[in-house]
DNA sequence: CGTTTATTTATAATAATTCTAAACTATTGA
DNA sequence: TCAATAGTTTAGAATTATTATAAATAAACG
């Protein structure tokens, strides 16, 4: 009986030669923390923590330029819920989130879970890049 | 033909006072250049800006004090849109987003315009505290 | 009034992020 | 294989929105 994994593993080197961007010790080993496992949201400092704590010697403004290169070649996406600090997000297709305000944590919401009935036409002269919905969360757990 | 008022306009002693904040000539003055016109969305320094524009003198450390009790007090709200710049809205009532990426500009879409069918149940121990809905804009106008 | 308490503000501190420029590394194509 | 080139990393400085500090000022209250 096949099993289908959880996320597409994608290979990182194969992932890096695709985005255009040089297989580098510190971007392999970021692609791997990033895409081996399930979907997952970071910060620039949760990566970093992450990468010294798995022994990958590289700087928090490596960390920065990455997950900037990884998000313009689409990889990742930018999730604004809070103010002071950015969240990247390795899952790329539509969904939605809810935020634990409490901790600081984003988890995503099932596509069909969400469903806006009577989205307002864009302005004039404009066009909608994105619509974004976010299920703010107080309490445990 | 009596007409209903866009906004309902605030005396802003009135509105200090219920607030249990004390009129003084700084919060006085951003009262009214927040109430006094229909809805709007500023920011710490726009609203700075606006201020100085108009001889009212008073520090930059007052709007951030004065938009956060403000806050508080319910007579404002924050929007979370971009992560480098915090936004306070004077509609406390419930309604959403658009946001202009080009041009930093957010505007109200009326409450009706936006139906969300089919809202997912709060994760075990956690309650809703807010459903945010923004919708990205790109280009002029 | 005079006393108490809240507020304002100049200024310093903080913190996430970006910038700079020098050192390093991958790629390329003779 | 190797030098030249172009891209990458990084320490450290700079930036920027925001918050903290603490002294001066103003409102409230009896
Ligand atoms: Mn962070
Ligand atoms: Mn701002
Ligand atoms: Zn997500
Ligand atoms: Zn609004």
């Amino acid at each position: 009986m096949e099993t289908v994994a959880p996320f597409p593993y994608r290979d990182p080197s194969e992932l890096l030669r695709r985005a255009r961007l040089r297989p580098t010790r510190q971007r392999l080993a970021l692609a791997r923390l990033l895409f081996a496992g399930g979907p997952r949201h970071v910060t620039a400092e949760s990566l970093f923590a992450e990468a010294q704590t798995a022994n990958v010697r590289l700087s928090l403004a490596t960390v920065y330029n990455t997950l900037h290169q990884f998000t313009e070649a689409g990889l990742l996406r930018e999730v604004v819920v809070d103010s002071s600090c950015t969240y990247f997000d390795t899952n790329v297709s539509e969904h939605h989130h809810f935020f634990h305000e409490d901790q600081g944590v984003l988890t995503d919401i099932d596509g069909e879970e969400v469903n806006i009935h009577a989205l307002p036409a864009a302005p004039e002269g404009t066009k909608i890049s994105r619509v974004d919905v976010i299920i703010r969360l107080s309490g445990q757990k």
